[in-house]
DNA sequence: TGTACTATTGAGAATAGTTCTCATTAAGTA
DNA sequence: TACTTAATGAGAACTATTCTCAATAGTACA
């Protein structure tokens, strides 16, 4: 599991070149540490990953970057609760890799899960269709995650 | 719908009254700024409203409030991605009330709806057992939101 | 391969929501 | 009514994030 790269470079490569976009180093140090399949990192945390391949990269780029990246949906952005955005390689769509998150009050530690995905999504499309009908909102995401005590919190 | 009170003052005033707390007049303003259902206030326009009925109150007090609230369970704190905490009087547990969010990314509006909370609930329910046996965790909230355009904002 | 255009950068200042500090006030109790 | 101490208001402090701006360096094209 550990250094599994979980994105295709070539692809995000291409993505990120593009309108007049341009790949430069600290664009590939930010890729490279939010490669790490499994991690949840914070701005701060992908500033010191990135900073070892990118010495000089300044925390303002690695905010611009993570921006650029959410915006052209390769990375996904969250809040767990402690007030500091966490980013990490968007599951390709409509793919069986889609997962949620649970999240442990006390350490902060987030698990993915993948269990109930198939029914949550089922529910969240039927939701989507049904509110976006009354609503007449057109639905773009959503967010579902769970909060409690891990078992080394739990007591 | 408009000004009604959606919590009983004096269950609210009960617990507050706790452990050694006492009731202020600082402390009601913030509640009957809350007492309005189906807003969604950040600190600072709870501070507004609080601040009509008690003129110098502080919004460091409204923050320690709204802290308190939601530590005692009677206010729910959530975040529409704006990075503003808004605060409304939580749904009695496991009452019909129970809702969920549809925001709109354009313009910030949301929308209480409970129209497949039943269903949601059901799956919600099932899937924190679920998540409880295999990870260990004990479940305590969940978060689940809808983001799209709503009718003004999607063109 | 060299040159020009301009997207991108690093550094630090600026911003905004929230929390902290601390001397003062006042709620609840006896 | 007096006492204990929880709660308050004001502003300073904090923290994640964004902005500013002059300097740098990708990329396209000659």
């Amino acid at each position: 599991m550990r250094n599994r790269k979980d994105h295709d470079p070539d692809c995000c490569c291409r993505r990120i070149r593009g309108d007049g976009r341009r790949m430069t180093p600290p664009r590939h140090a930010v890729l490279d540490a939010l490669s790490e399949r499994g991690e949840h990192l914070t701005a701060e945390e992908v500033f010191k990953k990135a900073s070892r391949r990118c010495p000089n990269i300044g925390l303002a780029t690695v905010y611009r970057t993570l921006e650029l990246l959410t915006g052209l949906g390769l990375v996904s952005k969250f809040d767990t609760g402690d007030d500091k955005a966490r980013y990490e390689f968007a599951d390709p769509a409509g793919e069986k890799g889609h997962h949620h998150h649970l999240v442990c009050s006390g350490c902060g530690k987030i698990v993915d899960y993948k269990d109930f995905i198939g029914e949550e999504m089922e529910l969240l499309h039927k939701t989507e269709q049904g509110l976006s009908k009354k609503y007449g909102f057109k639905i773009k995401s959503h967010i579902i995650q769970f909060f409690g005590l891990c078992p080394d919190c739990g007591r």
